[in-house]
DNA sequence: TTGTAAGCGTTATCAC
DNA sequence: GTGATAACGCTTACAA
């Protein structure tokens, strides 16, 4: 494994000096075609391409924008990784996936990001508190951040993500004319801003609805087993009569195990003895085993968003863009 | 948004040449008790900790490790990047994740990585050939590479996966077994080594068994849907008496969407007209809606040696690992 | 247009 | 144990 060449190795092969194989490889530097071509000659022979690295030193950026993920249960995470990472591509920069778990948590991560000196971090869904922001471990002069997916609970911290007010405003509209009146809500373990947002939202438009009363459910974690493990509790000991007849999840992953376990163990006609909605609308939610009702966060539009904002072609600030409401036969 | 402080400013602070700051930021240096707390105060008090693109560019080492991935579809790979990108993270090691796609194929991605000089590259499961790697622009001296879950077509470069021949030996054994005799296999659309190593091996223990015939479907792309059109176009045209008694695929995502199609459209009970075999696992193969009979690829297994091998704690070499057999109500 | 000098913030190596 | 010199490979002045 022989060593890179250096622009000055190339400077010695071409004739001229380092600084003109620089400027050849600087798009619009001043440079006469001749000594260029000499250079491009020069480089291809010794397959010399630039150190990126050294690049970074000495401009002060990386070209390289950390993600935290703390959540991989959810099968949605990765069309959007999908889309997030080739997008970033296309302006020249490179996804650094980062793990946010017990071992390796927000301050850790950031504190990294920052001797890494990353152009930007995004927080993609991850639950982040403004306290943490405070650890003295920190200090100034992070790398700016943006939260992706969720609302920002942090000031001066610019969240992009789906208008959650009006997609459930317009789940609860369709719910309460298709008649439904005892709802319910399945939230997943963590309480924080997003579950908590749509819940609030939910059960405002019930309230406006004239019903007072939102059923809560509370899964272990996000996954297809925890909620089915919550629906089993909750149909086991609710009486028929007064039981939900519709039952909103925080996500579809969520709903496809709650879904499952009304259908397999309790034998409930779906969606007539109880309609499942859920949120992402990810693929499987819609194969006809399902037939999962949901919403399509407008994916393509936060990206496009975070990503100008990332760039400058932007200004970075909170934005919100209205989904698309996914009727199916689930309710 | 100050700018980090550097060694040498901390060195003033604290009255000690910045080499000394050096040395109390590196394990097993040899420095007094006296001067470290000095340094650790003053650094602490400027908020200093090190640069690590610096460290980076001095030391030839980035401590990031490329991830390539080209198929976003399946949900098997998330928990795949949670466990990998953890257990970097407990090594020191930071995943970078790179979409390969039209606009940024394994060449580009190759002398990017080679330019930003990651510590290795991880193929995970992306289709790659050999004759990729003798494109002039790419030269030697690459990151060292490695396939994970699928066998590599690259000498040289190892391959870390589950054992298809054992994995394939075992399920056609239990169907065998089952008494299903009209076998099908249905492929994604990369007719690359993975598929034909999973078709191979299931033709080859088939045959082994006195069954020469077995039916090939070929999804256009690995998603649910995909799978589904493909077995809807099969099921279409197949007289049921000589119909395949049991469809092979190549990883549960496409057997989900012909499970669902064979039930829905066709009306076929599972598995007693129809059984249905998938391929990875995921977590929704196993709710009641499905119970999708699969094999479960050794992930811990395979990734602890991939990250051993990265980090120079075992040897490079291609090897396999025994999976697990997932048998539920499909087949 | 081209060459020179200084600097990015570390680490490696050698004196003291 | 500590300080100094050189080097990592590039960029950004500035001078020629």
């Amino acid at each position: 494994m022989r060593k890179r060449a250096t622009a000055r190795e190339v400077a010695e092969v071409a004739g001229v000096s380092k600084w003109t194989v620089i400027r050849a490889f600087t798009p619009g530097a001043s440079i006469t075609d001749a000594s260029r071509q000499k250079v491009l000659q020069a480089a291809e022979a010794l397959n010399y391409s630039p150190n990126l690295l050294a690049r970074s030193l000495a401009t002060n950026t990386t070209h390289q924008v950390a993600v935290f993920v703390d959540d991989f249960a959810n099968p949605h995470k990765l069309p959007v990784l999908e889309m997030l990472t080739e997008r970033l591509q296309a302006e020249g920069l490179l996804t650094v996936l980062i793990n946010i778990n017990r071992n390796f948590d927000h301050v850790h991560a950031l504190i990294n990001a920052d001797q890494r000196q990353f152009d930007a971090v995004i927080l993609f869904g991850t639950a982040f508190r403004e306290e943490t922001l405070g650890d003295r471990r920190l200090g100034p002069g992070l790398p700016p951040m943006f939260v992706l997916a969720r609302d920002s609970q942090i000031p001066g911290v610019p969240a992009i993500a789906c208008d959650t007010e009006l997609a459930l405003s317009e789940i609860v509209e369709y719910l309460f004319n298709k008649g439904y009146r005892r709802p319910g809500f399945m939230m997943g373990a963590r309480t924080l801003s997003t579950a908590l947002g749509r819940r609030h939202h939910y059960a405002n438009f019930w309230r406006q609805k004239g019903v007072e009363n939102v059923v809560e459910l509370t899964a272990e974690r996000y996954s297809a087993q925890a909620g089915a493990e919550a629906a089993r509790i909750y149909l086991s000991s609710a009486a028929p009569r007064s039981r939900v007849d519709v039952l909103m999840c925080e996500n579809d992953i969520l709903a496809l195990g709650a879904l499952d376990v009304a259908r397999s163990d309790f034998a409930l006609a779906v969606p007539q003895e109880l309609a499942v909605v859920g949120f992402d609308n990810i693929e499987l939610g819609g194969v006809p085993a399902y037939g999962l009702t949901s919403y399509e966060q407008p994916t393509d539009k936060m990206i496009d968003a975070i990503v100008g904002m990332i760039t400058g072609e932007r200004a970075s600030e909170t934005i919100v863009f209205p989904g698309r409401f996914i009727r199916r036969l689930s309710a």
